[in-house]
DNA sequence: CTAAAAACCGACAGGCAATCGGTTTTTATA
DNA sequence: TATAAAAACCGATTGCCTGTCGGTTTTTAG
């Protein structure tokens, strides 16, 4: 799944404010940005396509919200274009670690050994 | 960077090949597929655009090698894909990571440990 | 020098995001 | 309930990228 430049603005969006209908998210971005309310539109409803929004219609519009959390699209994102490369039972995290490692800095590391001690505690914990 | 399915095709192809040229790629994947030599020849140009593949002229036709190995092609991919979804300063694979660590089993978070000690000895060495 | 091999150029198809104009449907209200 | 405004929906176009080659030019070897 591709998402191109104004998908991704869209999505940056919808995490910070509250759900929004097409008429509010084009007074954010698309004003700026000069779309017309009806390329906001068609935005917003590929990425429902795609998943990666819910709507409800509230009273008259469309009121959209992001289904997926910025976590878990990276996940998803990093899954589909890594998985040509990795084999079975890999992890493309750990393959792409492994390369780039060296241009980690010390804090990087440390902040690393962190996130798995952390991620390790919420094991013992459930 | 996009990467089309003949594309991933011929990386994989380089990564376990020696080195080889327009023809050599063609009997080995073009053959299979039914692609035509210009087809291949095409394809390992892109590639070479992209800088993931490396040439030389080799007496009459060009030889081709892998410029980048597979962990740093995911590694680069990774970054690509999550860049925008990333804050400056963050690192885009730590920024992964915290995204996709609950996908680790505990195997792989131990191989990530033992890949983030083995940096650091390097540096103490070094 | 010349024939063959390879590179190079240009074109077209197919897929996807961005972009909107225009039409249909929905909704609220006079 | 008839109707106007609002919103959704549809379809078309553009631009970019990969795949795909045919045909032409350049290079190379004999």
């Amino acid at each position: 799944m591709q998402l191109g430049e104004l998908e991704k603005q869209v999505l940056h969006y919808l995490w910070n404010a509250a759900e929004s209908d097409a008429k509010q998210v084009h007074a954010v971005l698309g004003q700026s940005r000069g779309n017309s309310l009806n390329t906001i539109q068609s935005t917003l409803d590929r990425l429902f396509k795609k998943g990666l929004l819910g709507r409800t219609k509230q009273g008259h519009a469309y009121c959209y919200r992001a289904k997926v959390d910025r976590e878990a699209l990276i996940a998803k994102l990093i899954t589909n274009v890594t998985s040509d490369f990795v084999a079975d039972g890999e992890h493309s995290l750990i393959a792409a670690f492994s390369s780039a490692s060296a241009n980690l800095d010390d804090a990087q590391l440390d902040q690393l050994q962190k996130l798995i001690e952390a991620q390790r505690k919420l094991r013992r914990g459930s």
